[in-house]
DNA sequence: TTTT
DNA sequence: TTTT
């Protein structure tokens, strides 16, 4: 159909370090875990209330997945722009299942990393951003997680759900 | 947690009219569902593809449900602002399974119709927006399917407007 | 810089045709004037109010001025997708001017027609998408406009499909 | 007009602290002076290119007024979504000039700030969000600009999180 | 004027 | 200048 759009917008931060997978083609894979939190005030109690949002994100565009296996660990804040995709699959008992994905594809796609660095001295980075003479997918990579391991975190954990469907 | 954003753009078709059922609260639920198409030109073959992908859409925003029931019906065309959120519900064999829906529960939400009538003769309209002075969504109904014409509501033009700039 | 992300989605009507212009280069520029308009009732007074937005839309990208040029024509309903430019002009007594406009140029940018086909009845249509092996530019064009009937291009039906997972 | 959507979606850093007036009616207007910057490599030098867009934001939106004059400082990264507005004013001589601005005026406006802690010692951190029982507008504001440390707002230390589930 |  |  024409004038189809599938666009889904997330910032949030990674939940483990991105699982990357070699595809027979040569190609590389990555998969995400994406946590975006919601909070807000009881309209009755007043009392503050979380809900953590977990999204599968599944990147097949080149740059972007040199990206993400070189600049993103566990905790990384990312912005992500990819559309709606849902899998069939079956289970071991053979049942039709679905998941749903947020594909990162095409050139209409983008992940930038939001973490600056923690220790802001000087240095700074700027990735490889596909501008006019991309190649099929705009990116940004941000530095220093890599040099700050151990100060991975710092994103809250809200109650954490053991409903995640995968 | 903070700086989190979970927002998904939709522009598609109904494949079927909206259910609406009631709540004991008394409000309403209605839900869509949408599809999206991609096509594209095999890089190969050079064959056209196409893939079409369905949202289940879910509609707890009040003035966006009473849009939704009033002027959406199988073939609309729609613009949807939502989030992203994944339900866990019990199988008929007790097992777990996963939903991902595009909720449209909070003021940050929107549903536009964006179908013309397709024989526009005549009426016109324009359904509540909540603008400034809106009630937590903003929304904008379109009428004209061809299926309920009667209930087309006739609004007054807008006037014109000397200030553009180009 | 890293982090960055310069957006701009759009909804709207041609005021104009579109205005096409060539390049030294041999390349083409399409500029279009795109109409928005947000109503509300007045908190206060009840009464129904109305605000017209016209933006100007600059298309570099190749595939995207295409399309513009053979499928949009004024009045037509346009989903666009671009980043927020301002550029600086001196006027006629040589004094610094500014323009803000929304420039679709590279990858990340859209243009999709939302005007279904006028007197819809019985075909469906799909126009080219740059789609995985796209060009640099995701596009959709709808003929239709019932200005230009013998223009339209006979494109297949995209019928309903059997395969919704819900 | 039904069927419109104006939408800006920037990610970007302030160049200057916010600039809070007060208004006659006891409200306050906010504007922040954004830059998004796009980075690219010439197709043919090879050479690193940059170019730095800045954005004029104007809020009017209560809640989000309040994080901005907060929390935001000179240098914080924020995401913003509001709507294209161009402005027309007269200057010194009496011509008109137009000046065009991204306005978070209603529900449908969003601002939350995206900087972690510069010296990430002692905890996570969590502001308000507007969620449902919001106030007209989703907002979260983040604290810990190391420039203003004495007004770093103390919110809840976030613990480590080892139950992320994938 | 920011940031990398 | 559009559209409703």
């Amino acid at each position: 159909m024409a004038g189809s759009v599938n666009k889904v917008i997330l910032i949030g931060n990674l939940g483990n370090d991105p699982e990357v997978r070699s595809l027979p083609s040569g190609g590389k894979v990555v998969n995400l875990s994406v946590a975006t939190t919601d909070t807000w005030r009881d309209r009755n109690t007043g009392e503050r209330k979380e809900r953590t949002e977990w999204h599968r994100v599944v990147i097949f565009n080149e740059g972007l997945t040199k990206v993400a296996e070189q600049y993103l660990r566990k905790g990384s804040k990312v912005y992500i722009e990819g559309a709606l995709q849902t899998r069939k699959w079956q289970d071991q008992s053979g049942q039709d299942r679905y998941s749903t994905e947020v594909v990162l594809q095409n050139f209409n796609s983008n992940l930038t990393m939001l973490d600056g660095r923690g220790d802001n001295e000087g240095g700074g980075f700027s990735g490889p951003r596909g501008g006019e003479g991309g190649f099929g997918g705009q990116s940004s990579g941000g530095g220093g997680q890599s040099r700050r391991p151990s100060s991975t975190p710092a994103f809250e954990s809200g109650g954490m759900d053991d409903d995640i469907p995968f």
